[in-house]
RNA sequence: GCGCGGUUAGCUCAGUUGGUAGAGCGCGUCAUUGACGUUGACGAUGUCGGGGGUUCGAAUCCCUCACCGCGCACCA
């Protein structure tokens, strides 16, 4: 027996030697692996920020995924899983601005775009080695060499070809529209990445001018300014009268033209039942603007949220302007009452910046529009048939193509897909892809590379950086061009995101691999929770309740950390995160170095290959039935319940019971009791190590190689235990 | 407003197709010189949120109510 049994496992004397080992095999690669596997299986990692720290949802994640990936390996599939990094735009740009800022008190304007941008993906690179090794010491048996990173030359030509390839097919299009502009951030960000708070405000009932018939309600006085029309409801009888009139009036000393128009999308109930349209500074005034030809183009506040407009308001910040305005109105009587309200006050994720709607020039997908798509491999949609990316997103999952077994998230993926507009694609930063449009005059290029010729001018923004995530399944796969890879990997296998990014990501590598490839990107989607602390809490910088990782794994160990976060956490619902937990896992830990000192110790010289008698046979009948039960569990991704009966079958039955029943045995005089069960405690041991090493790879990879009589270099590639 | 969850032992949570409830932690008592400083045994009378229904049988399926949470939209 080894000595290194004598003193307790140590995972820190560990882990670090076993990962190398693993890596210089060669296995996580699928082209090396050992033996016939006719069958892949492909997980593609969801890139962590280049420049993030390794969090708890992180090691969850990866926890998770990796044990997919490990028993599908064990399992004889052709196993890849791609890792990479997320340059995550706004969020590192944003950093770096911060710290030149602080460090040279300079803005990303002095400092010009070349300049920044070279910064800004130095500072990317520089971070890029730490999480790639805090991603390591999970475990996790990801393809290095493999290796993508969003703003390598690779994934920039996919995502360059993706946009041409859409703008070709008319499906990206650019257009004056209302969109969320954070004035704080200085650019467009897209619903997702709005925040509501609920604040206090008020709403004022007034008339713009004493010969104005309708009161009309408004917590946004200062863009009244800004008003084309009064909307009422086409059933409401206070007003029918007046629809279809036009009112030639002074509000607050700025000419207005307001006509009266019925509208269904007015709620009578609300205020006075009537509503001021301002369609530069709201989306529903907007649309209703569209609807009934009304001008679009009068825009009373700019980009800093200050107004702009021939007056006393000209110039003020948009709150101070509202007040104003109240002011004048309360002068001239207008004022029909004012009141305190609870509103939701939509606000940008990153930047805390009050959104401003404003029209703007930009990059759009246009979900709704027809093209015909020349290869579908989707059912319900035929190659060469007509279709719109709404449709192909819907249809990958109604059709089963992409597997969604938790209901409720398909629920809520469809939901999100009825309820879905245009996706606002640009975004007014620099460091990112940038967006492959250039201008000269009212002419216009969109192609891979700048267009022969002078004067041509480049679009200034980038892309959103889920425009490249969303290529991510086959982007990593080396498209655009015709690779083997993307041939046998493609679509991938399995997607295990939080439901924080269903509807961002999710739903959005639908749209582009069913556009690029006629594929779906991914087989089987499950959806885990998110990690909370001890309290239920998200972990966040500003509650400083953050618990990081690594310092969990120098603590107890990577394998008790996956377990931790493995056992018992239903995937789809919130985990609490507990260290008595991760605590309890470290000791199982030692409880199988334990399990294996003992039987070392008991079967030194022993035959394995001993016939076993009728009493040990049964024990090899019990073990097989826990490994159906088990293989089932795994096979429908119910990691949670095979873990929880590994841990008991080698503690409570293996540990407790067959164990201490083997003493007497093993002491006995019955020579041929005891050979059968030495040979018996072997298979058990090293049966029970197998199926527990996608949840422990370590421990269990570190015992494996202690073993006697092994069959593989490694656990890793050892074949998952059957039926005997 | 639309949608999705949750409510099970002191705490945190499992419970796969309906078959008279489980784990971890904590707590208590006892034991333990022999694989295990990280051991073992024993200890839970829980109206499975309330009510109703389907069923031979419901934590599980259906309806309804209550409370807690989340997402989306709107917020004039």
């Amino acid at each position: 027996m080894d000595e290194k049994f004598k003193k307790p496992y140590d995972p820190s004397a560990t882990e670090t030697r076993i990962y190398e080992a693993w890596e210089k095999s060669g296995y996580f690669n699928p082209d090396n692996l050992p033996g016939p596997r006719n069958e892949t299986f492909t997980v593609a990692l969801p890139p962590p920020n280049v420049t993030g720290i390794l969090h708890l949802g992180h090691a969850y994640e990866d926890s998770l995924q990796d044990a997919v990936v490990r028993y599908m390996r064990m399992q004889g599939k052709k196993v890849l899983w791609v890792p990479g990094a997320d340059s995550a735009a706004i969020a590192t740009q944003a950093r770096v601005e911060k710290n030149i800022q602080k460090d040279e008190g300079k803005s990303r304007h002095d400092i010009g775009r070349e300049e920044l941008v070279k910064r800004v993906g130095e500072f990317a690179k520089n971070s890029e080695s730490s999480i790639l090794s805090q991603v390591r010491r999970m475990g996790a048996s990801l393809d290095w060499s493999r290796y993508a990173y969003t703003l390598d030359d690779k994934r920039t030509s996919a995502v360059l070809t993706a946009f041409v390839r859409m703008y070709e097919a008319g499906l990206i299009y650019r257009g004056n529209r209302i969109v969320n502009w954070d004035p704080k951030g200085q650019t467009t960000i897209s619903d997702d990445e709005i925040v509501h708070e609920e604040r206090k405000s008020k709403l004022y009932t007034f008339l713009y001018s004493k010969d104005f018939p309708i009161p009309v309600a408004t917590t946004r006085l200062e863009t009244k300014v800004g008003d084309v029309a009064v909307a009422v409801h086409p059933d409401d009888v206070r007003y029918k009268e007046f629809v279809g009139k036009e009112f030639k009036l002074t509000f607050c000393e700025t000419p207005l033209s307001i006509r009266v128009i019925a509208d269904k999308e007015v709620d009578p109930e609300y205020g006075t039942g009537a509503l001021g349209v301002t369609p530069a500074h709201s989306i529903i005034d907007w649309e209703m603007a569209e609807r009934h030809n009304l001008p679009k183009d009068k825009i009373v506040i700019n980009e800093y949220a200050k107004m702009s407009v021939e007056g006393p308001l000209n110039g003020l910040k948009a709150v101070d302007a509202r007040e104003k305005v109240a002011e004048w109105l309360r002068e001239q009587g207008l004022m029909e009452k004012e009141e305190e309200v609870t509103q939701n006050v939509a606000t940008a994720e990153r930047t805390g910046g009050i959104i401003e709607p404003l029209p703007k020039l930009q990059w759009f997908i246009g979900v709704d529009r027809v093209f015909t798509i020349p290869h579908s491999e989707i059912p319900g949609i035929e190659s060469g048939s007509e279709t719109t990316l709404k449709t192909i997103m819907r249809t990958a999952v109604e059709s089963g193509e992409v597997s969604m077994p938790q209901e409720n998230f398909r629920k809520v993926y469809m939901n999100w897909i009825s309820n879905l507009h245009d996706w606002c694609i640009s975004r007014q930063i620099w460091f990112g892809h940038r967006i492959p449009v250039w201008y000269k005059g009212d002419e216009i290029f969109c192609g891979l590379e700048a267009p022969g010729g002078t004067n041509w001018e480049q679009d200034p923004d980038v892309l959103d950086t889920w425009f490249s995530s969303a290529l991510w399944t086959f982007s990593t796969l080396g498209w655009p061009e015709k690779t083997l890879d993307l041939k046998e990997f493609h679509p991938t296998s399995f997607m295990s995101p939080a439901y924080e990014i269903l509807t961002l990501w999710v739903s959005r590598m639908v749209l582009m691999s069913g556009f690029h490839l006629g594929q779906v990107p991914f087989r089987t989607v499950m959806i885990h929770g998110l990690v909370r602390d001890k309290q239920g809490r998200k972990f966040s910088k500003s509650l400083g309740n953050g618990a990081d990782p690594i310092d969990t794994i120098d603590k107890y160990g990577t394998d008790a950390l996956r377990m931790g976060l493995l056992v018992g956490t239903a995937i789809g619902n919130d985990i609490r995160f507990d260290e008595d937990k991760v605590k309890g896992y470290k000791h199982f830990a030692n409880k199988l170095w334990n399990i294996t000192r003992f039987i070392l110790e008991s079967t030194e010289g022993a035959d394995p290959h001993m016939s076993l008698n009728e009493t040990d046979q049964a024990l090899i009948a019990e073990l097989d039935a826990i490994v159906v039960d088990v293989t089932l569990d795994m096979e429908n991704y119910r990691i949670y319940m095979a873990a929880e009966k590994l841990y008991h079958y080698a503690w409570d039955r293996l540990a407790a019971e067959l164990i201490e029943d083997s003493k007497p045995i093993l002491l006995g005089t019955d020579e041929t009791a005891k050979a059968s069960r030495q040979a018996v405690l072997l298979v058990l041991l090293s049966t029970t190590i197998k199926l527990l090493h996608p949840f422990m790879p370590f421990v269990t990879e570190e015992i494996y190689q202690s073993l006697p009589g092994k069959s593989s270099d490694f656990l890793m590639v050892e074949k998952w235990p059957t039926n005997s």
